[in-house]
Parts: structure tokens; sequence; C-alpha cells
DNA sequence: AACTATTGATAAGG
DNA sequence: TCCTTATCAATAGTT
């Protein structure tokens, strides 16, 4: 029905596949509310593009026709997505637990159980953690001083003489409550390789 | 589209209505077939006749577009049960990310976007887990040092003379790779409360 | 059900 | 996306 006939399989050409979408969805629309007007039909019509894109139709409240589906079919619809969420959730609070108790152990809790190779093999960790947090404490403290310094050399331009400016400089950074004294970080070695 | 135009109401004929029911059911149904493959479109058609039987079409298994129209609209199809699943892996999953994200940032992972007022809580809670470990790993020593001496007493009573038995005495304990040293474990304060 | 005149839908093009 | 229009498809009324 249109200047010339043609086949029925994908459109290859995205374009003419994006319009003829669009214009088939409408009649087929167009349709479902006419027979649900003529012969008093119960219809519903749910349609995806690939793009995600949802229109539909229905003549009566979609929960209603599917409750119909139900009872005459007998289908089951829900039981297999059912039981792919209990699984789903099975697995995540599997991930769950184990996250708690990795959580816990590195909090230092709950580790009367740990044998003195887990023990170790946690210090490792926090160790390696404490390295990571000091170093970038190190990184903003090098920051703010870098800051503060160059406020202070154009202070001094400005004004023409070193006055007392540290404390007229200090204001209001996003560092929190970060101290303004520089210090260097010593690091401990780690436990067992203290023996 | 037939011999006389027709308006869209209630065909009032009940033998009328229920021959252009059944046309055009099949021309949905045949429209709906033919957009999903034309256009790559997931198209699911329902119809009920007033009589109650069911005539369908779905390009894709129902419960998948369902499930869609779930994700889309946020109006739900569903029994409570399936409310209730989905609500429970929701939170379950959002728990999940927050763990995923302390353990990181507790491995010195992902801290770039953390102020310094929170790489102080973190290093704050490292450090006291590296306490609670240090502590563990006093204990078993302690244990440890406890036992050889039980031992060494014991063996001297048995053999009824102080004899070089450290090397004998050494058995495989459950303490994993445990070294056999004593040593004090020195802890280090806060990185901020040493300003 | 089949037939067929007629309307409706739509493919192609702008 | 919308408009146009030639053409094909669906179908209303008839047999």
């Amino acid at each position: 029905m249109g200047r010339g006939k043609i086949e029925i399989k994908r459109i290859e050409n995205s374009s003419n596949r994006q319009v003829t979408y669009s214009k088939r969805r409408n009649g087929i629309l167009k349709k479902a509310k006419e027979i649900s007007v003529l012969c008093d039909a119960h219809v519903s019509v749910i349609i995806f593009a690939t793009s995600g894109k949802m229109h539909e139709f229905s003549s009566t409240p979609l929960v209603d026709i599917l409750d119909q589906y139900h009872k005459l079919t007998g289908r089951r619809l829900w039981d297999a997505k059912h039981e792919n969420l209990d699984n789903e959730i099975n697995k995540v609070k599997k991930d769950n637990d184990n996250m708690q108790i990795e959580l816990r152990h590195l909090k230092g809790e709950d580790i009367s159980s740990l044998n003195y190779r887990e023990l170790m093999i946690l210090e490792d960790a926090l160790e390696n953690g404490l390295t990571g947090i000091r170093d970038k404490q190190n990184e903003f403290i090098r920051m703010v001083r870098k800051k503060r310094q160059l406020e202070i050399a154009s202070m001094n331009r400005n004004m023409g003489e070193v006055g007392e400016v540290f404390e007229q400089t200090r204001e209001n950074h996003d560092y929190g409550q970060m101290p303004f004294a520089f210090r260097v970080q010593p690091m401990q070695p780690n436990l067992h390789q203290r023996f």
C-alpha cells in the first residue's frame, strides 16, 4: 500500500526503517483503537522501537488485560522472572556478606577467628591503604603550601615589603579541617617485615 | 476501506460485529508481525473478544516486553511478590555499592575525590584497624611463648635437666607462618594527632 | 467463506 | 517531521 510493494523483511536503510516504523506504528495503534470501539474488544498493544522508546494502546487497563491473560492461558508469566530475581538476590547477598566480613576485618573487628597469616595479609592491606591516604594528604599539604607561597609573593609585590602576612592570608579553603603546618610523613614498615 | 465508509462506533448488529472483529483482528496481528520484521520493533498485541476468546502476537516473550514496560513507565503490572523482590534487589545492590566504595577507600583506592577531612576519618579507621590487628598478633605471640615455656618446663621435668630443646620442640602449630620471636608493637599515633 | 468495489494505509519523494 | 500522491492492502457489504 504505497508507491510500490515491499517485501516483509528487515528494512536495511535505517532512515527508511525509522520512517516506516513511525507510520506503521501509528497505523497499528489506530486500528487497535478502532477494533476496540467497533467490536467491544479488549486490546493492548505495546510497541518498542529499537531505540527503546515505547508506544502503547490499551482499551482497558493493561493490568486487567494481563489478569485475563493469566486466567485464560494459565501461563504463569512471572514464575521464571521470580526465580531469576531470587537467584540474583542470593548472589548479591552473598557478595554483600563477604564484603561485610572484609570490612569488619579491615576495621579490626571479628578477627578472633583469623590465623596469623591472615592477620599479616590484613596488616599489609591496611598499611597499603594508609600509604595511599597519606600520600594524598601530603599532596594536599603541598598544594596549600604552594598556594600560600604564591599569595605571600603576590602580597609582597602589592605591599612593596615583607610583612606579617601569614595570619592575614589565612582563609577558608576547600580542604576541611586541614592544618596549615607542613610535616614529613614517616612511614612505618609492615609488621612482619620487622622480624 | 470497503464498499462504504463506516463510522468508528460500536457495530450494533452482532453478526456484523463478529465478522468485522474477525477480519480486523487478523489485520492487526498481521500488521504487528510485519512491523516487528520490517523495523526490528518489539511488539505485543493481546486481543480479547467479548466472548472471552483471546488472540495474541508477541515478537518477543511477553514477559520481557512487560519487563521493559515496567522499567520505562514505572507502572507495576505484577503482583506484590514481584514488587517485593524488585525492592529487595535494589536495596541490596545499593548496600553493595556503598560497601564497595568503602572497601576501595580503605584500600587507598579511588580517594582522589575525597577532601582532607574525609581522608583523616579514613586514616583513623585504618589506624584503629591496625591497632586491633596488631593486638591480636601480639596475643598470638604471647600464647606461643607461654606454650613453649610450658613445653620446656615439661621437658625439663621429664628429662631431669635443661637441654638444647628449642630446636627439637619446634613443631607445626595452627598459627600458619607465625614467627617465634617476640616483639613489642610500637603504635603510631594518628596523623592529625601529631600536629 | 468468497468476492470485489471502495476506502484506508503507506512507500517514495520533496 | 510533515506534506503529497501514486499505489497497494484491508475490508464493508454483498453473494
